[in-house]
RNA sequence: UGGGGCGUGGCCAAGUGGUUAAGGCACCGGGUUUUGAUCCCGGCAUCGGAGGUUCGAAUCCUCCCGCCCCAGCCA
């Protein structure tokens, strides 16, 4: 696609390196999603990252589900996820992997641990752990049931898993050093106790792992060999390291870190998004506004668009804020090459042809596309009784040609794809508004120039008055006012924007778009791009979601 | 404050001692145009600060300043 060289971020130096120096023979990266909420356009650079890296050096990328934890956890997630990385454009290797199928192997490398004299059972409950481990600038200290027989250990932690023992009154800990200025090594909890039945094993197991004794092992049996995450696992490392170097595992995988995507208006991160769900803040996951995958797709933003947009962004270790205008800019670059060309006029303003025969109508042509004669050609209905915006006609004919490049009384327009109009009296009701137009049209001018003298000021949109569809339009804003709004006081809700969806009521559509389809694009000329709801939308009421507007 | 990481134009960034300091977004001019769209042309920084090393530093050293992450039996 594009003759320039993009440079190549510090991951991929990585593995050109190792690569070249024989340390790996084939790269193996991961996707590692918790099923715990939809996927987000933060996850897509995540995504996008491994899965590229996989197939820029001929390896695999596997999808792996880290379920360690049941309590947040729903098979709803799981096959949310899935669609969206399909819908991304992306296949894993094999079928999609969960931390659960490792469960019976991570008990067993627990065991070895204990047996190692490396992991031990402890008794503290969640508050006096926190005052054993110190603070950033104590030091912790060792636990009482540290130095805990090796066969006690063992035993204790078969009950724990049975279901013997009591939620929070027993943990395996990784004997580490409590004295350690990383606080993430001061002997982590490596099983916890939750009662609780599993997606996936049911309640086969009564204790689950912790992230830190599971990630890196899951890695090591799935052979990846680079296990890219985000910047903030980064104090995790040497512990993802201290199991990875003390246990028997099948391959030793590394993992790097790199800068999460933020972007300003928005929220991306889980817990938020799920609040705006269930407080009803918006219409669900996959609502038009929401950064998820499953919003972007309602929305109308193309998956080339979502990847394009992944591939501009660094991959580096600076945590920055994106601004929302560089992700439009590729949604509008995709949908510009790819949207079908309609007509749709939001706020319809009658305007009679009076020279134009009455009862007459005929069907003009129109591009499907400005460029690409690829797309199919559009039939438009032509009579004497058109719609207009009533933005595109103004009473004020002092109004520079080059200010106000649309109808006024007296002057020439051109109706896109038809003929070049005059506007030449307005009619009012009762009540002093404008209700219709007459005016009349230049007879051929349809496609041609028109007569020396008749200059119009510009081209706009229009639709048949007798023969169109009806439809209404949700018109989508920024969810938020502010461009953080995480940051200052006070929570993020309170930042929500009232105007972020606007409802446009019995707009009028050209003939064709009777037939629209969900997941078809269509630029509504100089309006924006739209594309039928899939939700929303019936036989009855057609309902467009605005993807963007027009630049 | 202990540990880890990061600071290049309004935003995202390339840059790994010698280049007129890439590129994209945004913005501002101008041209084309039956979408005020697209497209095309042009404009737009001395690199957080201060010292130092060097013939030469955004790139190396020292000190300072600022921001982010870690004190869940979350991931």
């Amino acid at each position: 696609m594009t003759d320039i060289e993009k440079p190549t971020n510090f991951i991929q130096q990585v593995i050109s390196a190792d690569l070249d120096a024989g340390r790996v023979d084939s790269v193996v990266t991961r996707f590692p999603p918790e099923p715990n909420g939809y996927l987000h356009i933060g996850h897509a650079k995540s995504i996008c990252l491994n899965f590229g890296l996989a197939q820029q050096f001929g390896g695999v990328c596997n999808l792996r589900f880290d379920d360690t934890n049941p309590e947040k956890e729903d098979d709803e997630y799981v096959q949310a996820i899935i669609e969206d990385v399909r819908w991304l454009g992306f296949d894993w290797a094999g079928e999609p992997k969960f931390a659960s199928d490792y469960f019976a192997q991570l008990y067993s490398w627990a065991q070895h641990l204990i047996r190692e004299g490396k992991a031990y059972i402890c008794e503290l409950n969640a508050e006096q752990m926190r005052e054993y481990r110190g603070t950033l600038t104590e030091v912790g200290k060792n636990s009482p049931y540290r130095e805990r027989l090796v066969e006690e250990s063992l035993e204790l932690l078969e009950q724990m898993k049975i279901g013997a023992v009591d939620e929070g009154t027993m943990t395996l800990r990784a004997k580490i050093d409590m004295q350690s200025p990383n606080i993430n090594m001061r002997d982590p909890v490596m099983y916890r106790i939750k009662k609780m039945a599993h997606h996936r094993t049911g309640d086969t197991w009564n204790i689950y792992p912790s992230y830190d004794f599971a990630h890196g092992q899951e890695d090591a049996i799935e052979g990846v060999t680079h296990s890219v995450c985000t910047l903030e696992f980064a104090a995790n490392r040497p512990l993802y390291e201290w199991f990875t170097n003390n246990l028997p595992l099948p391959s030793t995988p590394h993992q790097y870190e790199f800068g999460r995507l933020n972007l300003n208006y928005t929220v991306t991160s889980k817990r938020k998004l799920k609040q705006l769900v269930d407080e009803n803040h918006v219409d669900g996951w996959d609502d038009p506004r929401m950064p998820t995958i499953s919003g972007l797709r309602r929305r109308g933003v193309t998956s080339a668009a979502v990847r394009e947009f992944c591939d501009s962004l660094a991959v580096a270790k600076t945590d920055g804020i994106v601004d929302l205008a560089q992700f439009e800019h590729f949604i509008r670059d995709d949908l510009n090459e790819t949207a079908r060309r309609a007509m749709c006029v939001l706020n319809p303003l009658k305007i009679t042809l009076s020279n134009y025969e009455e009862g007459k109508e005929e069907l003009l042509s129109a591009a499907g596309h400005p460029n690409r004669d690829d797309l199919p050609a559009r039939q438009l209905p032509f009579g004497r009784e058109i719609y207009i915006d009533h933005s595109d006609f103004s009473e004020d004919t002092s109004l520079s040609r080059k200010k106000f490049k649309r109808l006024v009384i007296g002057d020439y327009v051109r109706l896109r794809g038809a003929s070049v109009i005059r506007a030449d009296q307005v009619i009012r009701d009762s009540h002093d508004q404008i209700i219709e137009i007459v005016g009349s049209y230049v007879p051929d001018t349809v496609g041609e120039n028109p007569p020396e003298g008749i200059r119009p000021r510009g081209v706009i949109h229009w639709v048949s008055a007798t023969n169109s569809v009806d439809c209404d339009l949700y018109l989508y804003e920024n969810l938020f006012t502010e461009a953080a709004p995480d940051a200052g006081e006070g929570s993020f809700i309170d930042h929500l924007n009232p105007q972020s969806l606007k409802i446009v009521k019995n707009c009028k559509a050209e003939l064709g778009l009777g037939d629209a389809v969900v997941g078809q694009q269509y630029q509504f000329e100089r309006e924006g791009y739209y594309c039928l709801d899939g939700k929303h939308s019936s036989a009855e009421k057609l309902v467009f979601n605005r993807t963007i507007n027009l630049r």
